[in-house]
DNA sequence: CACTGTACTGGAATGCATTCCGGACTCGTT
DNA sequence: AACGAGTCCGGAATGCATTCCAGTACAGTG
């Protein structure tokens, strides 16, 4: 009875409304019934009219759409997702967005996801496997009607069970799981790529080839030592050398000082990624070697700066906006009734100046 | 009578359900009804169960405890949210995610909010004004709990009067609206920045510096802009040209030849962002221009290659990453009832051998 | 004029979980 | 033994929109 001021409001409210409300987010905005009753109609026929049913006279029409100009009615997204039993959103699990490459499919993925009416849900799994498969039940507990993965680590069997244990339409992103044909997916062709590479630079005379790879848990990683050690082998004389490892500059740095210290040091080296680029970089100009005098290179993944380096980077490029459309696409098309579907887009050698003959 | 069997099929399992239920996306999971069926309580006890209030006794909570084992019960957030008024998620609208920056601060946001149980929504303004208004209904549609906003045009009143309207808890990034104390702010302070930049560049003797700016409707801009008219007018006998105009490559590649072919060429030039740092270079590089001895060159915002690049460029730099952690913060500081706030981080001047004294 | 058909409309069930309220039961106390 | 108190539980309303179904009203046909 004699309640402090806070609680009294509370309890005011309370029996003003004759019963209990929760908390209402946004300032108590007009509902669909209250849309009804101002046209004086019942809650079926708003709904109908909203929903451009066939079963509307222009009469209905008018008075409903008169009523909702007035009240300024929004319908309640949440009410129609849990009555639909769909959320119009599409999750995507990224390894780490602040990953240029990763960034730009995000874009190409979400504007394309976005001009047909879904939202995009992002997280980042920063390069841990185990978050992976926590961010796919993540978003399936809020209900996403498809998935975009860009996993961090492919062989992880708990994100592989999290997956398999779904229905939810999934679009893999240059990532190869075993989904049974399930999932849909969008591939580069590294294999294309890397061979180029290795032609040119065998072409132009060397015949020690480095590849500083990042992480074998995913697949551009796999598919360009694959290509690379079947490239080499084409020329008798040429050999390889891989080094894997995370995708990180001091891994670039690591593998790198150990390539050049090592029996046979390679007169070119192909980095497989930006910030292991970082690292390859580093370690020649702590030695002070020149590129391409001493060694050449080539990097994978096109970097803003490459072409005006001094020299001018060689690149395996690729375009990562247009692999998320692609993405976003195939997503789409399953969330239609389509079938799963498998995209291998190409990657091209842009020559540059830091590929030379090596020393004699 | 004599239906196709597809349309049978749905007319059996009606008139076995002796009601039409709604396409449920996922395969038929277990509800909450299920679980106080399975235990032989009220749906009541089970909710108060799984969300651990008091009144539950030990007996209870076993028993629910086990349904929910057994039917591998988990709750559906769309009703939760939809019954709590509370979405748990944020919005994020960005000009263009592509941009490293923003990425960063994305990333940075998007862990923090992950930790507090925030998921994020992602849109991407892609430079366009009117998007951004779009984007800030779109995600209230969507009943977001808060949003992030890094506006690509702050000055549009379409953005203002979207914000105006409603009472979402929003925090700024880099940018400054009128909102009347509404509004949190994570600011980065520009002034500093370009402050050091134009005396180290005093210092080394330059007399016309120049900037090349992006878009005047957002904050660096405007600040850069500011902050380099009053550093100059400190030293007498300095002058500064300002260019501003698209966050573009082709923007900077104009700016910079206007600039030069002007009738006060500029001895050093400050670019104002990625993009612009690129014109800039392919306008020096095409007139054979070398860094520093013909212009000196400094850039705001870091470049993963810059500190390789041929000469080394000097950098005003600041952390992406903790300025997206802030702006997690401050909306979670709103969230749980805290007032606005506005942060302001440092920003700080890399020297780097692309600045040195000009020629004579 | 009766009857079938068509065009709409209202009512109610539904999706799923939260929370208020009242009631039942147990226990301690005098 | 009885009564006030404390524990705990079930029932029902609630959030909000969708959709099935049944029913009204009016038009067209024989």
């Amino acid at each position: 009875m004699s309640d402090a001021p806070a609680r009294k409001r509370t309890a005011a409210r309370r029996s003003a409304d004759s019963t209990y409300r929760p908390a209402t987010s946004l300032a108590d905005r007009a509902g669909m019934r209250q849309v009804a009753n101002r046209a004086g109609v019942a809650m079926s026929s708003v709904s109908r009219v909203l929903s451009g049913h066939p079963d509307v006279s222009p009469t209905m029409r008018d008075r409903v759409m008169a009523a909702v100009e007035e009240l300024g009615y929004e319908p309640n997204m949440l009410a129609q997702m849990l009555r639909r039993g769909a959320t119009q959103t599409v999750g995507f699990v990224v390894g780490d967005i602040s990953n240029p490459l990763l960034a730009q499919i995000a874009l190409g993925a979400e504007v394309a996801l976005r001009a047909a009416g879904y939202a995009m849900l992002l997280t980042n799994s920063v390069n841990d496997a185990h978050l992976d498969a926590t961010h796919v039940r993540l978003l399936q507990q809020r209900r996403v009607d498809g998935l975009l993965l860009s996993l961090s680590d492919e062989t992880n069997p708990e994100t592989a069970e999290a997956l398999a244990r779904t229905t939810t339409p999934s679009v893999l992103i240059d990532r190869d799981l075993p989904t049974e044909g399930q999932a849909s997916a969008v591939l580069s062709d590294h294999a294309a790529g890397i061979t180029a590479a290795v032609e040119r630079l065998v072409r132009l005379g060397h015949e020690r080839i480095a590849l500083v790879a990042g992480s074998p848990h995913v697949r551009p990683t796999r598919e360009r030592i694959t290509a690379m050690e079947e490239a080499v082998q084409a020329h008798p004389g040429v050999f390889a050398q891989v080094r894997s490892g995370a995708f990180t500059e001091t891994h670039g740095t690591a593998a790198t000082r150990e390539l050049l210290d090592g029996r046979r040091p390679p007169t070119a080296i192909v980095a497989g990624g930006n910030q292991i680029l970082v690292g390859v970089l580093a370690e020649l100009a702590a030695r002070k070697l020149r590129i391409p005098r001493d060694v050449s290179l080539i990097t994978c993944d096109d970097v803003p700066l490459a072409k005006f380096f001094t020299p001018p980077l060689a690149v395996i490029t690729r375009d990562p906006y247009e692999m998320g459309s692609v993405a976003a696409r195939l997503l789409l098309d399953r969330l239609g009734g389509g079938e799963p579907e498998t995209v291998t887009l190409p990657t091209t050698l842009v020559a540059g100046a830091s590929c030379a003959a090596p020393r004699q």
